[in-house]
DNA sequence: CTACACTATATGCCATGGCATCTAAATCGA
DNA sequence: TCGATTTAGATGCCATGGCATATAGTGTAG
């Protein structure tokens, strides 16, 4: 048998490999879909969203909500920058610190890109969520990246 | 009905953003791990299980289990080959083609891996998918992956 | 056999992320 | 108040992936 030992535990490489895979072509879809459109691809459609929904967010903040590097982070709201639609400004309260926003550019561009985004994930993932076993689905990865953030899980370096 | 059947429906853009955020965590947290005891990555491990598995497989094989471009896939076993992990053997039947194949130490190296990974992720989720959620959630994924691949969703172009 | 289309892989350029490191600024301790 | 530590962010080097293209080998129509 190459199930373990009960009749109806998870086989966890299985499913993290399942779960890789999804996200890899989930994320290489929504990319299709928001370059051809907009010139951005998902990761700066999160960060354009997170800005709008929160301005006045600092680097670190972004770095914390997505799990990635401070570094990586900078480097990203550079390119956004670039693009015309962040601005970094002086924080009164923190000369280290910027806080950032949107243009009025880049808040027409995250919500227009949210509607593209919005519609192609509802074709691509609906269906597959609907019912009770979606339901169910939805709270466990929810409950597992609140314990992964909780416990500082997978927070990277720097 | 998809998006006017409330009252329990899955607000999919929370339910995409958890997926993304726990695969990045789960990553990053398994990248650690491997990458102290073996000198690896979690994209690597998956390369020399999947060649350990399925000798012989060629590259454009990799690339359609991952759902990476051959490009990519070409260079990641570039990177391997030189560690000395896996072979690069002519094919008899095309010669365009080349069969691929772990060394000793490549097998060696992806068994002690294995045990590293297992224990780890054990550690990391499984206490999430203990119960009937968690085996809902996991058919839920392995069913969402089974579409994408059927219908080709997110294959990279090359 | 030849020309042409197709396929398998490799390679180059670019974008992005990790980690280490650097600077400036804030904060803490004596 | 001053030096030491910590924090915010920027930057450099490296690894990796996407996409376009190059190269070689295969198959096929005629």
């Amino acid at each position: 048998m190459a199930s373990k030992s009960n009749g109806g535990a998870v086989d966890l490489p299985s499913f993290f490999a399942d779960l890789v895979r999804c996200e890899t072509r989930l994320y290489n879809a929504l990319n299709d879909r928001l370059r051809e459109r907009h010139g951005i691809v998902t990761s700066q459609f999160e960060f354009l969203r997170h800005l709008r929904d929160h301005p006045g967010s600092r680097v670190a903040d972004l770095a914390a909500e997505f799990a990635i590097g401070v570094g990586a982070t900078s480097k990203g709201i550079d390119r956004l920058e670039k693009r015309g639609w962040v601005l970094r400004q002086p924080n009164p309260a923190d000369r280290r610190s910027l806080l950032l926003a949107l243009t009025d550019d880049g808040t027409r561009l995250a919500n227009a890109a949210e509607r593209t985004f919005t519609r192609a994930l509802a074709a691509l993932i609906a269906d597959a969520l609907d019912g009770p076993a979606g339901t169910a689905a939805a709270r466990v990865v929810s409950d597992l990246r609140a314990a992964f953030e909780r416990d500082q899980i997978g927070t990277p370096t720097g």
